[in-house]
DNA sequence: ACATAATGTCAAGTTTCATTGACATAGACG
DNA sequence: CGTCTATGTCAATGAAACTTGACATTATGT
């Protein structure tokens, strides 16, 4: 399960420490899910997209989606 | 966190074990999730997408989501 | 060189998700 | 009635997500 947050965060200029906080969520969860260590559970994928104002399924993507293009 | 499993099921006239057996989970977790004991990981919110071809957005609904209507 | 901000990572702990196995209930069918 | 299927629920366990606190690294700026 890949993700664009790093894209989306940078984007912004936003740190992980500033995104975290726009998520109620720690900093090193913020990294971890970005660094691909775990997936964020599906209430936090819905404040992630609400952040942004997208789809889930626009920031998080199955695996090898993306990759053949 | 609602959602439309139940309805979607009952669509297809699936079991819940019917249904737990295409997502590779227990009969429990698709009763769980369904009765609204926990929210599925994001991962298996995908495998529910895919399985009925719909978005995440389609089957999982922020709460208060369309109870306005 | 020094200080600061940002990032990556580790350890240890709690909470949430998901498992198996078991048991109770309700409905349909003989 | 007995039996089978579907559903709901519980306990106990394990795995995944998330926490705080700490420390190392990298980059930026003075």
């Amino acid at each position: 399960m890949k993700n664009r947050l790093k894209l989306l965060r940078a984007e912004r200029d936003w740190s992980q420490g500033e995104l975290a906080t726009r998520l109620g969520i720690s900093r090193q969860s913020v990294n971890a899910i970005e660094t691909g260590k775990y997936d964020p559970s599906l209430p936090l994928a819905f404040r992630i997209a609400d952040l942004f104002a997208l789809q889930i399924e626009d920031i998080f993507l199955r695996d090898e989606e993306g990759a053949g293009e």
